[in-house]
DNA sequence: ATGTCGGTGTCTCACCGA
């Protein structure tokens, strides 16, 4: 008779787009991959109407920070509670929106976040997307200069490269593969951090992303917007990384993926 | 320019944000 042992730790993101008319795909997907932590983002409830129980009878403990009709972020283990660290990004220029999440759970710190969209742009939802950038990049370097193991997973509305578009012409405009967004991306990884799918897969094509219009999914017309990025304390016990992109197939399903990367034990 | 979602209030349709 001997306990078994955890050889690795599975964590994902995956923008839910509504985490109560989500549910039953969350469940589903919860119950069919078992990741160990996942980041949700875009709850678009109150925290009064978060599906606790259901996610706690699925086997995971949760925190979540929600708002009413928009944005909003959880955190859910089934490696131990999460213990959190921090809710809302310092410097947020409006801290009414709920967007990011941090936690301490199974050896490493793990922040949650929901970058702003910034469509249309320009304008004042772009310049918030910029502003709510420089405040992450701020944070992110604090983190970097802790020495943890850091994961900054979630949906951060960023294409980082042409590559990462089914075509980038179509997106030029677009507040999500704009040259300043991409520009402050890339900027954030130059702080340290790697791109875990970019990391294990330098020239497949993998989106994360497909719309809703035009049968984008059916098309594989996508974008590659959810992100994991690790710090260099984390960036050795990268061993897998993907997307579970069957997901975004199934019924009433989110118009994003799951994301998620494998971490072997220290 | 178009298209389709969930959530919400103006509440069985119209809107917002994505």
């Amino acid at each position: 008779m001997r306990k078994s042992v955890v050889r690795s730790v599975r964590i994902a993101t995956y923008n839910v787009n509504g985490v109560n008319g989500r549910l039953p795909v969350l469940l589903r997907w919860l119950a069919e991959t078992a990741p160990d932590i996942v980041c949700l983002q875009e709850l678009k409830a109150p925290d009064e109407r978060f599906p606790a129980e259901a996610i706690a009878a699925a086997g995971y403990q949760a925190i979540w920070h929600g708002q009413p009709r928009w944005n909003g972020v959880a955190m859910l283990s089934r490696v131990g509670a999460p213990v959190e660290t921090r809710r809302g990004l310092p410097g947020d220029p409006d801290p009414s929106q709920s967007r990011y999440i941090e936690a301490a759970v199974a050896g490493v710190l793990v922040a949650g976040l929901y970058l702003p969209n910034g469509n249309p742009q320009p304008g004042p939802r772009f310049d918030y997307k910029l502003a709510w950038f420089e405040a992450l990049a701020g944070h992110a370097r604090s983190l970097i200069d802790s020495g943890l193991p850091v994961v900054l997973a979630g949906d951060f509305n960023v294409v980082p490269t042409p590559r990462d578009v089914y075509k980038p012409e179509r997106w030029q405009e677009d507040a999500l593969f704009a040259p300043e967004v991409r520009a402050a991306f890339a900027r954030l990884v130059d702080q340290g951090w790697s791109d875990a799918i970019r990391t294990l897969h330098p020239d497949a094509t993998i989106y994360t992303f497909w719309d809703y219009f035009r049968d984008a999914y059916a098309r594989d017309a996508g974008l590659r917007i959810d992100h994991l990025l690790l710090s260099p304390a984390l960036a050795g016990r990268l061993r897998a990384a993907g997307v579970d992109r069957d997901v975004r197939g199934w019924d009433k399903s989110s118009d994003h993926a799951p994301t998620w990367i494998e971490l072997a034990e220290h």
